[in-house]
DNA sequence: ACTAATTTAGTACTAGGTATTAATAGGTGG
DNA sequence: CCACCTATTAATACCTAGTACTAAATTAGT
């Protein structure tokens, strides 16, 4: 059956947003209409055609990998001496959270102040070896932590501290264990 | 000044790496031949055409986002009863080490120990509280973590340990002291 | 100078559209 | 019952970024 056109331009709408990839000739025969009426329908809805939605969708996502992968420090680090102390900034946003309660999940929080102490120590290869941490409050979305990596101590070893605040509130404490990485390995 | 067409060829292949949006048109303009020659040079070094190239990406990071985003658990979860015990299973991708030396960064496997540890746990909120960590040996490129997390205490606080193996072998090491929250928070 | 490789030109055709104009079908109000 | 309106369909010209193919022109190597 036919639907009517506020149905049909629903349903487009929830389509699209579902399967970016339908041609407006697959379109057309999903709610048995012609070609000329799912172009009106896109026109009106202001869905732009198939591909400009492939391109937009290659688009935004090329960036996305860009700054996600080769990011070696998590955050955005603001200060930095080596073998001292640093800092960085992470604003918790979506995808950081648990979609039931807007929680942040704890290993965001690891990774920003683990590859801030990584990052402290002056070595070609710093790994950590051990680690201890305290949650101290939960983190909600939208949050904006700063972490502060101190080194705290510098033998074979280098102990490195870091307090992550959301203003002036603890939030999340750390204490890593270090060390430099031979070459040969 | 005209390139052979050997070092044309090799920078096509690493234009398009870099900039995948780039027409034929453009090519030929850039390395002063004709459009031909470009659609010739693609042939032969098995470049698909613009739309080709964008709609890979499109299509691979429609997945990728999927399959990263709304991932409860870091890792395929293999077995789990709830309160007793979980085992989950992660292979170690590019995305997961130090470029510089393929070394797993550290997050990852707390990131697959920590989200098994909270998933194990029978609430409908688990957050952790304290933790402490030990990488026993880094982790290569390309090899299979198996976490295996067990419930050691149920009080208020409930106790999980999680062990990280490859092959036989210890890789990974931590101990989580996970709550239970409740709704009003 | 001659052959082979390389490059360019040109034509027909394709998908998936845009943009525009015009025709048709189905109801509604007067 | 006719006029009008909305929705739909049709038809046509044009666009981009190509493929596939044939043929000619140029350049390089020996």
């Amino acid at each position: 059956m036919r639907l009517s056109k506020k149905e049909r331009q629903q349903q487009l709408l929830k389509a699209v947003e579902i399967e970016p990839f339908l041609t407006d000739e697959e379109m057309a025969r999903r709610y048995h209409v012609s070609i000329q009426t799912i172009r009106l329908d896109r026109m009106e809805l202001g869905i732009p055609e198939l591909r400009g939605r492939i391109k937009d969708m290659a688009e935004k996502n090329f960036d996305h990998v860009r700054s996600l992968y080769p990011e070696e420090v998590i955050g955005e680090v603001t200060e930095l001496t080596l073998d001292v102390g640093a800092t960085s900034f992470l604003e918790i946003r979506d995808e950081h959270v648990f979609a039931r309660n807007g929680i942040a999940r704890g290993h965001h929080l690891f990774a920003q102040a683990n590859s801030l102490a990584i990052a402290v120590v002056d070595a070609e290869t710093a790994l950590t070896a051990t680690a201890s941490l305290r949650f101290v409050r939960p983190v909600q979305l939208g949050e904006k932590c700063i972490a502060k990596a101190r080194v705290t101590q510098k033998s074979s070893r280098t102990q490195v501290d870091v307090n992550t605040l959301v203003g002036n509130e603890l939030v999340f404490q750390a204490v890593f264990d270090v060390y430099r990485a031979k070459e040969d390995e």
